[in-house]
DNA sequence: AGATTCGCCTGAGAGC
DNA sequence: TGCTCTCAGGCGAATC
């Protein structure tokens, strides 16, 4: 499941072959993903050169030599991948963005969760990114923010924290790590937090994302970079998935639990 | 406005 | 073996 650490582990493998490089064509094969792929991404993209590979949460954004700009969303099981011409179809490749140099960026989405959507120069902002909240690695994600924001909020802190208003970028698996490094239940009320436990969330949330991406993010099944291969944060995970197994820490058994419809997993004992 | 629920999808795994 | 059922989950949209 792509989250922050996953999708910037796919732009890390995807700049050094995608920058500079022209668009020679681009073959779209199912347009039919979360939003369909508007009829004119293929000339928006034919001809230009990628000037950048950026990310904004779980976007990525490839920005072209005019200034337009091709959003990309993972979604649930995309992949995007640097390939070789020669490399055979497989089910559910839905795009094709092939180089100059002959390399192929792959788009590949069995559940079509994903984007693939224009965002061009005249327009300043787009509306999916906007509203976002800042990134988990970026200065002003701070216990100023993520305190202030809780105020008066009586939802429990695990979907808060997964809510890209307030930070990005922070999905299933890394908000059940984050809470407990930081040594918090999953189910409190985020109103409820104090300054001093704002603090211990904010660089557990900060220290969690930086060492998934250390490791190329995490794969429980779909997940794999831009060169196919998977992320090794799997073996860290403290909580996620181990439900019924004994605490890293203490020993105790991992409960797992249903907050705001999202699996959870946690340490009574550890976590309070 | 905040909180919750829904819906989009396919593949894997469980159960029969 | 093969069918059916359940679950997973990012996140915008709809609803309460």
């Amino acid at each position: 499941m792509p989250e922050l650490p996953e999708v910037e582990t796919v732009r890390r493998g995807i700049a050094p072959h995608a920058i500079g490089q022209r668009i020679r064509s681009v073959t779209v094969r199912e347009r039919r993903l979360r939003w369909p792929i508007p009829a004119g991404l293929e000339a928006m993209l034919v001809g230009r050169r990628i000037a950048a590979a950026d990310r904004r949460g779980k976007y990525l954004v490839l920005a072209l030599d005019n200034g337009d700009r091709l959003i990309v969303h993972l979604g649930m099981s995309g992949r995007l991948s640097v390939l070789t011409a020669e490399t055979a179809l497989k089910k559910h490749d839905h795009v094709d963005i092939v180089l100059a140099s002959g390399l192929i960026l792959r788009f590949h989405d069995p559940r079509r969760f994903g984007a693939m959507l224009p965002w061009p120069a005249t327009q300043a902002q787009h509306p999916l990114l906007a509203g976002m909240g800042p990134e988990p690695l970026d200065a002003d994600f701070d216990a100023g923010h993520l305190h202030g924001r809780s105020r008066g909020r009586r939802q429990a802190l695990k979907p808060f924290i997964m809510d890209g208003h307030i930070v990005v970028g922070v999905g299933n698996i890394y908000a059940s790590e984050a809470l407990f490094r930081a040594r918090l239940r999953p189910g409190m009320a985020a109103g409820r937090l104090s300054r001093p436990q704002a603090e211990r969330l904010v660089a557990a949330i900060r220290a969690t994302i930086a060492e998934a991406i250390e490791q190329g993010g995490t794969t429980l099944r779909d997940f794999a970079g831009a060169d196919g291969n998977p992320g090794y944060f799997r073996q860290e995970l403290s909580v996620y998935g181990r439900a019924g197994q004994p605490c890293r820490v203490c020993g105790e058994p991992i409960r797992a639990r249903l907050i705001g419809q999202r699996s959870s997993f946690y340490c009574v004992r550890c976590q309070r």
